[in-house]
DNA sequence: ATAGGTTCCGTACCATGGTACGGAGTCAAG
DNA sequence: CTTGACTCCGTACCATGGTACGGAACCTAT
């Protein structure tokens, strides 16, 4: 249950370098240096999956480290405002790619065939 | 119809230093200098809009440059595969965003009611 | 023709999210 | 008790996508 930061980084799929990258941007904390410097808990796992999460879900580690923050306090109105924000945020960047999807789909349409000349991919972004 | 880089970047709603900084980049072409200067059309603002749709889509600017290559080439089947290996992509992102939109609104709503303590922010996120 | 606004160009700087490097200390096994 | 692996720490460097700066040239209106 106790590790060293090496095993850590292992256990998130991260560098080492990351982890320290992370202290210092305040999204995990430095344990205490102890009998044979700092070690690494579960909890710490847990945090740094998080991050990982949302992440990939697009959040900037800024956004992550508030949503941590919030967490960690018990301000829930705080928090229910701040998912609500990001919940909104996130909608409109799914409705962006979405577009470019469907922009991408016509395009491969219009693109098949045997029709001779250039693809038209501008045209198929409606330009 | 013909305009300075000023007016083409606001055409484009960008600065002029973008501008510059795409045509370094190779996403723009450098027009010829000509009586008073280098002129644009309406066929660099076209190319503009596509960088910036493509790039509100999630498109990084190689990938950008990619894509007006292969329109301006004219092998069909290049640009379709192009176009088929970005739509994948798009769609891994496009779930991935809908995972972290539905980890929020849990959030949303296990925050909710008058409970006291903190919100389960990371356990939303199933962790 | 002179002032003010643009343009041109190189170079420097910024934020974000890391990655690498080098030296010193520590720990565990042979 | 020495070797090798790992840690700690500061600092430097990287890519991406720009933004800013400063001097020189040039364009336009008065």
């Amino acid at each position: 249950m106790d590790m060293t930061i090496g095993k850590f980084a292992a256990a998130g799929n991260v560098g080492v370098e990351t982890i320290r990258f992370y202290q210092r941007k305040g999204l995990l904390k430095t344990p205490k240096r102890l009998e044979g410097g700092r070690r690494y808990g579960s909890e710490d796992v847990r945090r740094l999956l998080f991050i990982k999460q949302a992440q990939s879900a697009g959040f900037a580690l800024e956004e992550i480290k508030e949503l941590l923050d919030l967490d960690a306090g018990d301000d829930r109105e705080r928090a229910r405002a701040a998912a609500k924000r990001r919940l909104a945020s996130l909608d409109e960047r799914i409705a962006e790619l979405n577009r470019a999807r469907a922009a991408l789909e016509r395009l491969i349409g219009e693109c098949a065939s045997g029709k001779k000349g250039p693809c038209p991919i501008l045209a198929s972004f409606g330009l």
